[in-house]
DNA sequence: ATTTCCGGCGCC
DNA sequence: AAAGGGCGCCGGAAAT
């Protein structure tokens, strides 16, 4: 063990051109002497080879020389006393470059506002202030990944651009604020009518960019930029808005400027409730930064972080600008509160899952609002180390307590810019659209450099189709969600008490506790296959399946659990905030498009109105149906849903050209599936037993695309209720299913060469990257790991993107139908739709051809579509 | 009593 | 040693 106090100096070459500096040494460095030699320095040293550089070309150090058992991160009076060392060793070696590697070394350099997260990447001047210069190179630390994966891609990106600006293959641009002095205008203090002709003279290059403030239903100002460092805010409140608001659709009518926004999901539906329509009346073309960023997949999202990066404009966060206003007046009404008199929260019966129920008394609200204060004023820290949050704990509190202290001080205030000098909240509100405007040719250039403009305007002419179905939702009914709410939970009552009755000596059972499952199934001598993660026997579907047919118990279990998830995910929390008195009302969720790697899209639940993560809602069993049937559409239209049939196999097959898999759907006669079975099974056609044969066949297939391995898809297929399978059953169904499509081997190695080639990032057929280094990992499971999802990620991104290209197709076809033709929701490899009644017939057709005619394919790609009244009642 | 972690499960 | 993923939601258990 190397002991605390050991120095470890810097090494090198003494006229080294470029230095990395760390932030202390570890234990390896210390026993050894040497800097970065322990797993960090390996995991560095291939960084540099990969990007050819060598480290004994270079000076290699660190801030801090001293070691310390532990590893403890460095405080500032280490700083203070390593940081003159540091200066005096690298003024001797003047190297160039300095790639800071990690937080600590990097602000170190630039100053404590240097976050990595919005620098890193990005060369940086620096000057000692005595006549040395050099260009910081600001990384990610390589060792952040041992404990954060998702930080391997950007050490990996970093350290090669770190690399090429060495070698001049990047020019130095350091971001500059180049309007340090901006102006932002209020309507009062300019003319507006002037500003906006400043969109017709093109002075940004025919962009504008545009910002909005507040939240949708209560919107506070849009903001438009149309050259660089200025702004005009366009204030809801201010008597001239709608004059303003006018002029500006003028303009933008007339002179069709590129919008850049960030983001246009949310900004658009803002712009609706300002008086500006970009979904059926103005048009422009749209450029949305956080978009961009999403699609450079190296890039932070938030605009801040971007116009920092980029631009070098510091910006302040909505946060810090209201954040003291706000607060004060929450703090006043926590206080107010505390002083009121809300009486003893009365007593009320909890029903538990055991079926017990006992009296909840909470603590007196004002006794909620003190522990608030309290840990406020005591200056609590989070986790993250950031003050506790006086809203976010207020949420917490009892639902029935907040509403009764609600009726009567008003809900609890949240800052806003109303509350901040008019001033200030002008430049905050002007400074986002100028940070977009100023975004816009970088991220263009960026996006253009890396391949993605094609993509970029397919997203683009997508947005318009998300912006609907985020703000459409779908009615629900409420009577329906009362009823089916009150169903499942009489017979989770029943299954229950069976379960304890008949099984657990007539004891109280939870079947929600995975504890309890597991003593219950103890005592029956049954054992689950596998563990969880703290070692206990695992409960978990996958791991009791096996017993299911086996063991009445285990079926109750399972099917109360099936019960549970879809009540309380999809059926109560949806009643939560509807409002009184409504028997039908919109149900929506939050849509995210710039989430998730392969380009999908995600839904969460909104938790302040009707809302349910529309992309989930059960499908496959009969509860899943009944939950659907919930869903109706609204008086005088129809539900129509459109799916792309099989559109994973018929990307694969497109893309592995696999010789077989391509003639049986050009075929089209024989079911994909069935065949593969008939085939590995040597069975006719006519005796393909759908559960026998069929259906592992199609799981083998599905498994392929994703990479499965042998005990994946045994679980699968036990889990499904498939009998007599094992570990070498499955091995050779997959065997076998390789030795049918062979191409389709060839072709997933090819993904791995293909991601290898490119420095460890992999592209679907329309451009969305994903960053895969692990390629390149020592560990087999990491590589294993990449290689995997490197087809899996074409696969399933080159079906999302059919999806996404039809989304933009359709609207612009289907635009001329205005709302009588809504969009509804889109779940992967389907879109929904509202159908005003009667147009059916004329839509019906567009639709499924855009499902199957925007993207052509090497083999036919088929939809099929069907109308209903409820969601449920689809694909009947 | 409240907050955080984790096990379990839904969608594709 | 393990071994399809990412997305999201909920309630029990553990920690505070």
């Amino acid at each position: 063990m190397a002991a605390t106090g050991i120095i470890v100096p810097g090494e090198g070459n003494p006229k080294a051109r470029w230095a990395i500096v760390g932030e202390a040494p570890g234990e390896e460095e210390a026993h050894r002497r040497r800097p970065f030699v322990g797993r960090t320095g390996q995991a560095q040293d291939a960084h540099l080879e990969r990007n050819g550089l060598d480290r004994r070309d270079g000076w290699l150090t660190n801030l801090m020389k001293e070691y310390r058992q532990g590893n403890p991160y460095p405080e500032p009076e280490d700083v203070a006393k390593w940081g003159p060392v540091l200066l005096a060793e690298l003024r001797k070696i003047k190297p160039k470059f300095i790639i800071t590697a990690g937080a600590l070394s990097t602000r170190f350099f630039l100053g404590e506002s240097a976050y990595l997260e919005a620098i890193h990447g990005i060369p940086h001047r620096w000057s000692d202030g005595a006549g040395y210069d050099a260009t910081i190179l600001p990384c990610y630390h390589p060792a952040s990944p041992f404990y954060n994966q998702d930080l391997l891609p950007l050490v990996t990106w970093d350290y090669a651009r770190a690399a090429a600006a060495i070698k001049g293959k990047l020019p130095v641009d350091p971001p500059i604020d180049l309007h340090p002095k901006p102006q932002y205008f209020d309507l009062d203090d300019s003319n507006f009518d002037w500003y906006l002709g400043g969109m017709e003279e093109g002075a940004a290059g025919g962009a504008v960019g545009l910002d909005t403030e507040g939240v949708p239903g209560s919107e506070w100002s849009v903001q438009v930029s149309v050259a660089p460092g200025t702004g005009l805010v366009l204030r809801k409140g201010h008597p001239r808005f709608s004059r303003a608001i006018a002029l500006l659709r003028e303009k933008l009518e007339k002179k069709k400027p590129v919008l850049v926004v960030h983001p246009a999901l949310y900004d658009f539906e803002m712009c609706l409730g300002l008086g500006l329509d970009f979904l059926y009346d103005i048009e422009v073309d749209i450029f949305d930064t956080m978009m961009a960023a999403y699609l450079l997949c190296v890039e932070p999202q938030s605009l801040k972080n971007l116009a920092r990066r980029h631009c070098g404009m510091v910006m302040k966060d909505y946060a810090e600008t209201v954040g003291q206003a706000g607060l004060e007046k929450q703090l006043g009404y926590l206080e107010r509160v505390m002083e009121g008199k809300w009486g003893k929260p009365e007593a009320r019966v909890e029903h538990e899952n055991d079926g017990s129920a006992h009296l909840y008394t909470p603590q007196p609200v004002q006794r909620r609002a003190e522990a608030i204060l309290v840990d406020y004023y005591s200056e609590k820290l989070d986790k993250e180390g950031r003050r506790t949050d006086p809203h976010k704990r207020w949420k917490k509190v009892d639902r029935e307590l907040r509403v009764i202290v609600e009726k009567d001080l008003g809900a609890f205030p949240i800052g806003t810019l109303a509350d901040i000098p008019l001033a200030d909240a002008v430049y905050y509100a002007g400074r986002d659209p100028d940070a977009n405007l100023r975004l816009y040719p970088k991220m263009k250039a960026a996006i253009s450099a890396a391949g993605l403009d094609s993509l970029m305007t397919m997203k683009m002419r997508m947005l318009p189709a998300a912006v609907s179905m985020k703000i459409n939702g779908i009615t629900g009914d409420r009577a329906s969600f009362e009823k089916l709410g009150e169903e499942m939970t009489e017979k989770m009552g029943l299954i229950r008490d069976g379960i304890s009755r008949n099984y657990f000596q007539g004891r109280p059972f939870n079947p929600a506790s995975s504890d309890q499952v597991a003593t219950l199934m103890r005592r029956r001598g049954l054992r689950g296959e596998k563990k969880t993660s703290t070692g206990k026997m695992s409960t978990s579907k996958k791991s009791i399946e096996h017993l299911r047919f086996e063991d009445e118990a285990i079926e109750q279990i399972e099917q109360w659990r099936e019960h549970q998830k879809v009540r309380d995910s999809f059926v109560d929390p949806v009643l939560e905030n509807w409002p009184e008195k409504l028997a039908s009302t919109r149900v929506v969720c939050d849509l995210k498009i710039t989430r998730v790697s392969s380009g999908r899209f995600s839904a969460t639940a909104f938790d302040d109105r009707p809302s349910a993560p529309l992309l989930a809602i059960p499908v496959r069993n009969e509860l899943g149906k009944s939950v659907r049937d919930c869903y109706r559409a609204e008086e005088g239209y129809e539900l129509f849903e459109a799916d792309l049939d099989q559109a994973e196999m018929r990307v694969m097959a497109d893309e592995s050209r696999d010789e077989r898999l391509v003639r049986l759907f050009n075929d089209g006669k024989i079911d994909i599936h069935t065949d593969t079975a008939s085939k590995i099974f040597g069975v006719p056609y006519d005796q393909v037993h759908k559960m026998k044969h069929r259906y592992p066949s199609k799981r083998a297939g599905f498994g392929v695309i994703t990479g499965i391995q042998d005990q994946g898809l045994l679980d699968q297929l036990r889990m499904a209720g498939c009998e007599g399978w094992d570990l070498n059953g499955v091995a050779k169904l997959r065997k076998e299913w390789f030795k049918l499509y062979p191409g389709v081997q060839t072709y997933m190695t090819g993904c791995h060469e293909e991601c290898r080639r490119a420095g460890g990032v992999i592209k679907d057929r329309w451009g969305m990257q994903r960053y895969l280094p692990a390629i390149f990992s020592e560990d087999k499971w990491e590589r294993w790991e990449a290689q995997r999802q490197t087809h899996s990620h074409k696969i399933q991104g080159g079906a999302q993107g059919m999806l996404q290209r039809t989304m933009g197709w359709l609207w612009e076809q289907l635009w001329d139908y205005g709302k009588a033709v809504r969009f509804i929701v889109q779940i992967h490899d389907s879109l929904m739709f509202e159908i005003l009644e009667g147009l059916g017939e004329d839509v019906a057709p567009i639709i499924l051809r855009g499902m199957t005619d925007v993207t052509k394919l090497r083999v036919p790609v088929k939809s099929s579509g069907s109308f209903a009244q409820s969601w449920g009642k689809l694909k009947d």
